[in-house]
RNA sequence: GGAGGGAUACCCAAGCGGUCAACGGGAUCAGACUGUAAAUCUGACGGCUCAGCCUUCGAAGGUUCGAAUCCUUCUCCCUCCA
């Protein structure tokens, strides 16, 4: 039996991957799937791009709105939801197509996880207090006696990593170099197709990075920001208000800086986010690249999915309805 | 018209005779990345035929062994008095 088929397109933010899918969504017979550790949280829809409920009412997408802003996600828990929405999709007859510009997420989907002990919240707290009064450094050499190996590929200034490390010492009792050499191999049993979508001129993304945030600004992002907090207990310290765009407005108006500098600073914070996403897909994740800048781009990626959809289905050739798309 | 203050690399900004191609910060570029990843961290950042050399600190002169730093004039900007 066949490995069914997993598309997956990956991006860098703003380079137009959902009005993608959702052209992809409209032609083939796939259903997609959230790859982004923003659009996971309630109640944040201006700043993450989510989808409309219209949107999502026609396409039903997978993986968003899955936690409040005050808790947490996880690349392990992502990886679970996804392996369980694919094999759902699957069921139904469709191909999942994961979309989003997470890559993290993307690598432990394609390439797997260690098993490890998953984040203790009160454990953390204990570190960040030993942090707060000795510095970071000293958290460091604390992790070097008890995981050299770890310490010594991180600097002392990566409090997260740091913090994770020596975490996962006290939980399992094991060093965390241990534990990683022991890859957990078992790869979800699907075929994939990494597709990627990439500007060839970086100033290009960068214009539409700016007219994005400027919409969200004018579509209220502030507002939605100040509904959060009146909401929910909310801090700086919380991974949803650390999000690009939601740390800026929130900075503003704790009074950090002038709330003139919200657009600015936003802007340059998802530049930033980009060139990283960037980074991992040439480096790392290496998917076929599409320019989006290029007139046929749209055409050229629906060729592939479609070449791939009907090689690898078990469907014989016209079976599957692929309806002309105008 | 008069009295002051200021002009520094893409931006902000320190320097106030040598140790200055010039502290910081921002931006930008490049990279790392296993349960926080839209996070966290790192490097480069005037130019070059690059362990050295060349051109920079509003402009032009001058003082000095030596100036971004002192003097003169000019240009522009800001504040105050008329």
């Amino acid at each position: 039996m066949r490995a069914p088929t997993a598309l997956i397109l990956m991006g860098p933010t703003a380079s137009g991957k959902s009005a993608l899918a959702l052209a992809l969504a409209r032609r083939f017979p796939v259903e997609i799937i959230s790859v982004d550790s923003a659009q996971v949280f309630r109640g944040m829809d201006i700043g993450t791009a989510k989808p409309d409920s219209e949107v999502r009412a026609r396409f039903p997408h997978h993986l968003i709105d899955l936690v409040t802003p005050e808790e947490s996600y996880s690349v392990a828990r992502f990886r679970d939801d996804a392996i369980d929405a694919m094999a759902h999709i699957v069921s139904s007859g469709k191909t999942p197509l994961l979309v989003g510009g997470t890559m993290l997420y993307f690598k432990a989907l394609l390439e797997g996880l260690s098993d490890l002990p998953k984040a203790v919240p009160e454990i953390r707290a204990e570190i960040d207090a030993f942090a707060a009064k000795n510095g970071w450094p000293a958290a460091h050499a604390e992790l070097a006696r008890a995981d050299p190996q770890t310490a010594a590929r991180l600097r002392t200034t990566d409090a997260q990593r740091i913090q994770r490390a020596i975490e996962v010492y006290r939980v399992s009792g094991r060093p965390l170099s241990a534990l990683l050499t022991e890859k957990n191999r078992r790869l979800p049993p699907y075929a994939f197709l990494s597709l990627g979508i990439l500007p060839s001129d970086r100033a290009c993304l960068h214009e539409r990075i700016s007219a994005r945030f400027d919409a969200m600004l004018a579509a209220g992002l502030e507002d939605e920001v100040i509904r959060l907090q009146k909401t929910w207990h909310l801090s700086l310290k919380l991974p949803s208000m650390r999000c690009v765009g939601y740390r800026q407005v929130w900075e503003a108006l704790e009074g950090l800086y002038p709330r003139a500098e919200i657009r600015d600073r936003g802007i340059c914070a998802t530049r930033q986010l980009a060139k990283r996403q960037i980074t991992w897909m040439v480096n790392t994740l290496r998917p076929e690249i599409f320019d989006c800048l290029d007139p046929g781009f749209a055409d050229k990626v629906a060729t592939r999915v479609e070449k791939t959809i009907r090689r690898r289905s078990a469907v014989p050739d016209g079976a599957i309805p692929f309806p002309n798309h105008s």
